[in-house]
This record gives C-alpha cells, structure tokens and sequence, in this order.
DNA sequence: TAACAGAGTTAGACATAGCTAACAATACAG
DNA sequence: CTGTATTGTTAGCTATGTCTAACTCTGTTA
C-alpha cells in the first residue's frame, strides 16, 4: 500500500526518518552504515526518492524528508515495530528473529492485515493477566477494532499502522 | 531459509508443484498462466532452476522437480498455506487479501516464525469452541509446541512448515 | 505430406539495486 | 592557507527478473 517505492526505496526513507529521530544529522555515510550498503548505493537511491519527492538533497549537504517523504517514512516505522512486537509478543520469537522477520514483513502486508495486527496485539497486551478469555472474545475484538479491553466498548485506542 | 533461490524461484518451485498436483501436465505456457508473467520468463526461470538442479526441462518437453526441487516446492506450498490459513482464520482477513498477503509473505519468514504460527494456527483451531482460555495457555502452548489440545499432552498433531 | 496453430526459444531491451574504483568536494589541523 | 582525512559523487560493471518481437519447433489435420 506505501506506493510505487518498492522494498529498497522504503528502507532508505525510514532509515532517514530512525536516524534523524536519534538526534544526528543524516548523511549518507550515516545511511549507508545503517542499512549496511555502500555509499554509491545510498547517492543513487537518493537521487530516485529526490525524483519522486520524497526527500530534498543537495549536493555534499544533508538530507531531510520532504512532508510526504516523512508521511510514507512514518508509515514503514509504525509498520515495523508493529510487526517487532507481535512477532516478538504474540507469536513468542526471539527477539533478533523478530526484528529479522519485521523488516521484511514490512513491505509485504496489506493495510487491512496491519490493522488487524494492531488490534491483535493491543488484544494481548491488554488481556494478558486475564485467566479467562475466550478466542471468541478475540475473534470480536479483531471484528469490531477495539481490542484494548473486553467487556465494554471503550474507544481507548491508539497508534493506526494502516494507511 | 529456502535457500538461495530469490522470491522468483520458489515462485516458479511452488507453481510447478501446483500445476503437477491438479493432475496436468506441467508445460511451459502453464507455468505462464499460473504467474501471470510472459513464457520467456518462464524459460530463463526454468533455465537458471535447472543449473541449480531444481527441475529438469527437456527443450520442448514438460518441466519436473527433481527430488530436491520437490522438497523445496512442497515447503514454499506448506508454507503458502499455512499463512493463507493463518491470515483468514485467525487475524481475520477476508480470503482474496489473505491470499495476496500470503504469496508475499511467504518467501520473507524465518522457519522459527513459521512453526510457531503453525502452533497458532492449530491452537485457534482446537479452541475455538472453548469458552475459558486464558492467552497464558496459547503463550505456553506456542513453547512447548503442543498446541491441538491444551490439558493433556496429547502429541497429535502433523504438518510442520518449517526446514 | 504440407501447412498451420500452438508452444517454446532466442535476442535484445529495460528497470532495479547492488558493487568497486577513481575522482571531487569539504572540513579540519597544523 | 595548505595538506590530509573524511565525505560524496561519478562511471562502469554485475545480477536478477521482467518484457516484446521475431523466430523455431511440434503435432495435428486436411
């Protein structure tokens, strides 16, 4: 659903968007360490999400993300830790297996798959004491889009990772 | 885990495992069809399968998997199955979007992920009726690995999607 | 048995995405 | 302000995976 970007175009904005949220100034020797290619690599793809309008680069100078560039960079951050912690969480695997599946899975699933996914972990993280729930409950949750408590409908929620 | 096989080739694998299982002959123009992708694409794919001693192809014959090609095809097809199953009957997408979602995700997951959403799936699927279950029960049954019925340690269960 | 339709292949192009090697700009030391 | 280290770019190559157009095989049928 992010676009025309294709998997590599979507990792080089999110890396953008995790290293200048970590307080540095994006360059692309930063990029290149991050995503672990060389530094030719990170110019060219630059040089294509410049065309598309994605981020502003001037030459020999920093690059930032342009408003859609960081809309579409959000989008994949959300997307990843949503898919880091229910694989880690819901599914149960290793953490470093989880961050491995999660960057992949990022690029692949559907908005409607992520939402579920949402509600799928907002569901456990909030039933997770519960001696008696049922998988029906879930089932309802999933259905109806709010999953962070059971009984009464209590528009509580937060945090889309869809669209 | 497949190997070192690119998406496209376990496409290609599990397309012509598929095309053999409902019973036709497995032919060029079929395997076209089945990806909706041109014929020369299919023979450069079935060319580079063959060096990798994955199926043999006769010029102008019909394409079959050699015994490894056949084990990698029949995990690529469990593998499509079961996250066909898990999207539909436990996130709960609707059947095309399960189906799409599926094909992506199935050349990107760790075989780790992947045995423990066959636990999922078969946990959702023997407690589905169950009015008390508490996700403490799912979190230990995805550990332990038994997960067709929670009491008892029954070890019933078959179909492993994973190595 | 000759011709034709269907199936398969080859050749050549394109897009993506990566690499190395060589070069150019910048920034900082002294 | 000059030189060196860091940073960034360019050029050129590779591999994968797709396409179209043109050609060749094969099998059927009249």
């Amino acid at each position: 659903m992010p676009g025309q970007l294709g998997q590599s175009g979507e990792d080089y904005l999110e890396a953008v968007l995790v290293i200048s949220r970590s307080g540095q100034r994006v360059r692309v020797t930063d990029i290149a360490a991050h995503l672990g290619v060389t530094k030719p690599s990170v110019s060219a793809a630059l040089s294509s999400l410049e065309q598309k309008g994605l981020v502003r680069h001037e030459r020999y100078g920093e690059v930032q993300l342009t408003a859609r560039g960081a809309l579409l960079a959000e989008e994949m951050f959300r997307r990843h830790r949503l898919l880091h912690e229910f694989l880690r969480d819901v599914v149960g695997v290793p953490d470093e297996v989880a961050a491995g599946d999660a960057c992949r899975m990022e690029h692949v699933l559907s908005c409607q798959t992520l939402q579920r996914l949402v509600r799928l972990v907002e569901f456990v993280r909030a039933h997770d004491d519960d001696e008696s729930i049922s998988l029906r409950q879930l089932g309802s949750c999933l259905e109806s889009g709010d999953c962070s408590r059971v009984p009464a409908q209590r528009g509580g929620s937060s945090d889309e990772a869809a669209e």
